[in-house]
DNA sequence: TCTGGGGTCCTAGGACCC
DNA sequence: TCTGGGGTCCTAGGACCC
């Protein structure tokens, strides 16, 4: 059997390198991106991380501690990150034969033809070249499958030596150094088997790869035993270089403030369809089926939480048709004695919209017009947004010679 | 005042059929 | 009417990922 080679290529604190790139003024100082509604931490640069902001941490918690450290803060913006993902992406791709976009900053490649002894070198050429043209700085970690991949690049990342890059044929005792790495960092392994595995007793990777198979299917499922295999240097889960077709599409926000009047919510569910088809739209689909939800503020302690499927005669993309089937479902699930922070739509079985399939009996829809505007109290809060430098002509930044 | 959004996969259990 | 086993399909829930 001839062996693979995989690669993981990853940026580094994405979105906060992506808005640095077009705010300097940030570079070397403490940066945060926060998620929608500026709730929580989803982006910390190196420096926001050594002074100990958490992922996921509660932004107006942290506010005070962050104006002490002069931190900058931005709201998430996807336009751009969206975009700067795709620049990324495309540099890579001239440098590999074979490319899986794993994540908006992740990417397996397939190097498989590269000799052992010139990876680094290699390695190192894609991490200059996307760094000198796109402005974003990224890890590399090779190994033999994905698995070791990913665990290769948290070494490279544990190690400024290793200025960014590490191939797992580079490693010395590489089996030794599982002894020394948490069980919880390997790719496959969440919360809730790490605390699964503690409570038997494995901490470290290498304590893992010696539970016994029965264990591991038993606890956590064939996707348990992979990982262990993969770690063992099995390759079983191959890149997949064509992107595949979307099971599900969905949209949802959470309010800016909670909201109890039917209007608003009606406001923001026809707002979140149009959004939902948008993605459908753009990879040639249409969709059989939508489940809207509606559900209350869990921080507040709200556990009410209401949801219903709407099947459709056919496969649609059509904004009205879904609106007349949907409009109905959710004034049912309105409840007038509750206030609600969240609501949205899943579409799901999506099939390319240019297989029709006939309906005999098309009942006539009535028709429901859409939704009046209201004072928007549902809109979502973006107080530190920054502009769409790179896709929109009024944002591009000037340059001044 | 203020706590994200969008995915995939696997499994157990119920419904239904023969 | 009662009784049993086996197969398939669907769904909800739970785990994971970013």
């Amino acid at each position: 059997m001839i062996s693979k080679k995989i690669g993981i290529v990853d940026c580094n604190n994405f979105y906060v390198s992506c808005e640095r790139v077009f705010n300097p003024v940030s570079t070397g100082r403490p940066t945060v991106v926060l998620s929608n509604n500026d709730g929580c931490v989803i982006a910390r640069s190196q420096e926001a991380k050594d002074l100990g902001i958490k992922m996921g941490e509660p932004f107006f918690q942290k506010k005070e501690f962050m104006d002490e450290h002069r931190f900058c803060v931005y709201s998430s913006n996807y336009n751009l990150y969206g975009d700067m993902s795709d620049r990324v992406m495309s540099v890579i791709r001239e440098h590999v034969s074979s490319l899986e976009i794993y994540s908006i900053d992740e990417s397996f490649i397939d190097v498989s033809h590269v000799e052992e002894k010139d990876m680094m070198d290699f390695l190192h050429i894609i991490r200059e070249d996307v760094k000198k043209r796109i402005g974003i700085p990224v890890s590399i970690g090779v190994g033999p499958n994905k698995t070791l991949a990913k665990l290769t690049s948290h070494i490279a990342k544990q190690n400024s030596n290793y200025k960014g890059v590490c191939s797992f044929w580079d490693l010395e005792e590489v089996r030794n150094m599982y002894y020394g790495i948490d069980v919880g960092e390997v790719w496959g392994i969440g919360r809730k088997w790490k605390k699964k595995l503690n409570s038997i007793g494995v901490d470290s990777v290498g304590q893992f790869v010696n539970s016994t198979d029965g264990w591991i299917r038993k606890n956590m499922s064939i996707l348990g035993l992979r990982t262990k295999y993969e770690l063992l240097g099995h390759y079983c889960n191959p890149i997949v270089t064509t992107p595949k077709t979307k099971k599900n599409v969905a949209s949802a926000r959470s309010f800016g403030q909670d909201v109890d009047d039917f209007s608003q919510i009606a406001e923001a569910m026809y707002v979140y369809i149009q959004n939902g088809l948008r993605k459908i739209k753009d990879d040639s689909l249409e969709a059989k089926k939508a489940t809207i939800f509606v559900s209350g503020n869990k921080h507040k302690g709200q556990t009410h939480s209401y949801y219903k499927s709407v099947s459709f005669q056919k496969a649609t993309c059509d904004t009205e048709e879904i609106w007349a089937q949907v409009y109905p479902e959710l004034r049912k699930l309105f409840k007038k004695d509750k206030s609600y922070k969240k609501c949205g739509i899943v579409f799901s079985e999506l099939t390319p919209s240019n297989q029709h399939q006939i309906t005999l009996f098309q009942s006539s829809l009535q028709m429901v017009s859409p939704p009046s505007n209201t004072e928007k109290k549902w809109e979502m809060k973006q107080e530190f947004i920054t502009k769409k430098y790179t896709t929109k002509w009024e944002d591009i930044p000037e340059c001044f010679v």
